[in-house]
DNA sequence: CTGAAAGCGCTTACAG
DNA sequence: CTGAAAGCGCTTACAG
């Protein structure tokens, strides 16, 4: 049995030869054809400007001839190089890790690199094994998102000497190249938003259950702009999703609502979990933006489609994942030069659609009276 | 320059002596610390059951004390298998690939496989240049979407003699085992459901605008259930989206309204664009179901979450991925007789929610009345 | 059950 | 600019 499934070589090539299908041309079968010898043709192929034109053209004619192809593991072997890049991301399931990830593997594969993926489930110890595998695998370069990761990962990466670049956040207290946004800032951008709508009574639906940096960083910036105005946020105005899904969201409203009342601004820090959140509101018969605002972060396709459309902050998933990719490859190409040149945050930018509006009138009013009177 | 950046394996490896991290250990290292040959050591590793105990316990605590790993590609040169797989799926866009695609990564993982990731945009030539370069990447097994492909793509693969699978259908034309489901029988269903309503006047928001079996054959199940009604459908009822986007569905549903304002039932090809004919339905102020029936295909997480939830069918994407994962591993380690073992369709169930209902009453009666005076 | 040796298909210093 | 040869790190018939 286990003979008959295992293939040595040799008899895969007897097989091979007994077969109409012609076996799969090497280079030695170029080198032969063009008159030439193994090393020459290699050179032809891959550094054809160091080559005689007219003996490169030989080269070259025979590759058509044969329709040869490069064995990439062998190339991989006897260079040390995969033209491999693996990427972990939380998620294939928000649009926003999915896009990124499509952009980067288009842009790999534009230029000549293959893109392994895995993903995480927001488990660090999962993300662990995940980038152990593709060290093994031999990869050039990784793509990871966040700067959150297990103890373990970033040794384990360093000692394999792997370029490694991160995403979705704009910079790495542990000196990784990071393309991505600044989370805070542009909560911080949305928490001014809203507080010159009227907003003073807050509240955050957030996916820091599990470990989640951009989350807390999305939640952190608004902290600081309301603390600007001197406001502070009880813990208990926070709502920890583990997963930022559309279901977290309702619930998440439902609870909040119910605790607070009072509250007029709901920020949550995924579009997902906003639109669990309107979806919900409008259930209860809360109208938005009249009675209350809500705010998403992504800008994600939904987000332009509930009803209301959702005020949220645009993160620039293609351009992430696009960019990522050059980054990478300009140090695995490069040299460690390319690792410490600084990168600019992307833009995101502050779409403002119509889940927010200005407090009510008369609610405001009343407060502000009633302030005035204590 | 050319040489600093390109570093020849000897020069590598005294870098590495000469830094502190300690070198890579390879076979080599385990077969002299263990006191065995390379080709002992190797079977212990591989095949441990025809080494002598003793000297695979000695063996294993070598590896132990090394933190051996083998060289990936060293393996797949020698061994013809890279342990690898390739899926090309349309988009991660559409949560019904990006939730597959998980599925089949974790399955594939946990099996000692690693995932080689493309998209295809929907596009045959794209797709026909992924799988090439999959192909010539060495994976052991191929995961393709449908069963529509560019005229060169099987025969490529065919002569590469790679292990295929084809996903989200439940068979093939050209002999490709299909893990799916029954995308014609499932619409056909969905009809019947609304023929039960009471409905006679339909309308179909298709994304067959580009190559798309899937979309047709739920199209077909639609024409054939009612067909056995008497129905028949205007070519001019039925609107060709590119994309199955929410912004498709929109307007498909504006179009579809705007020239023929007597259907009832609307039936979408997926979740994405029933999501969108449902907002526009609502911005129109049509009531949905009281006006007019939606339904969707995929049951994607925001299916449950519009206003009214979709009726829609769902498409279990996660055992899709995995399935096909257990297929391909069986085909690729078991032999073409795995090859032809039959599959039977994934169930597809019949989600109803509050997208559909009843032809409104007056309407109807209004309609037969004037059927039976005619 | 174990070992010596050939081989997988390339790349690349090294010497011309 | 070109060629002969060693080497990348494994696996596996072959012979004991």
């Amino acid at each position: 049995m286990d003979k008959t499934d295992k293939k040595p070589p040799s008899q895969r090539k007897a097989q091979a030869d007994a077969s109409p299908a012609p076996a799969r041309a090497k280079l030695e079968h170029v080198a032969r054809l063009a008159k030439v010898s193994l090393a020459t043709a290699s050179r032809a192929i891959n550094q054809p400007e160091i080559v005689r034109p007219e003996i490169r053209e030989r080269v070259l004619h025979a590759v058509e001839m044969l329709d040869y192809t490069p064995d990439r593991m062998a190339k991989a072997l006897s260079s040390g190089r995969t033209h491999t890049v693996g990427a972990v991301v939380p998620t294939l399931g928000n649009a926003i890790f999915a896009d990124g990830v499509e952009a980067l593997e288009a842009r790999l594969g534009a230029r000549g690199y293959t893109l392994i993926l895995s993903h995480s489930q927001y488990d660090p110890a999962r993300e662990f094994r995940q980038i152990r595998g593709m060290l093994e695998y031999g990869v050039d370069g990784l793509v990871l998102v966040g700067d959150t990761f297990a103890p373990d990962s970033l040794p384990l990466i360093r000692h394999h000497r792997t370029p490694l670049v991160t995403t979705y956040v704009c910079a790495s207290r542990q000196g990784i190249p990071a393309i991505g946004i600044d989370n805070r800032q542009a909560t911080h951008r949305m928490a001014r938003y809203l507080l010159e709508l009227g907003h003073r009574e807050f509240a955050v639906i957030a996916n820091t259950g599990l470990p989640n940096d951009r989350s807390q960083a999305r939640l952190d910036g608004l902290l600081d702009a309301i603390a600007e105005e001197g406001i502070r946020l009880p813990p208990d105005r926070i709502f920890e999703a583990p997963l930022p899904s559309i279901a977290a969201g309702r619930e998440a409203f439902r609870r909040l609502r119910a605790a607070h009342p009072g509250v007029t601004a709901f920020l949550c820090t995924t579009d997902a979990m906003a639109v669990g959140a309107v979806a919900e509101a409008r259930r209860e018969g809360i109208r938005v933006p009249e009675d209350v605002s809500i705010t998403g972060f992504d800008d994600v396709e939904i987000a332009a489609e509930t009803d209301p459309p959702l005020t949220t902050v645009k993160v620039p998933a293609a351009e992430i994942g696009a960019i990522a990719a050059d980054r990478l490859i300009g140090i695995i190409e490069g040299g460690p030069a390319a690792t410490i040149a600084p990168i600019a945050p992307l833009e995101a930018a502050l779409v403002v659609r119509g889940s927010t509006g200005p407090v009510a009138g008369p609610v405001a009013r009343k407060r502000r009276t009633r302030a005035a009177a204590a």
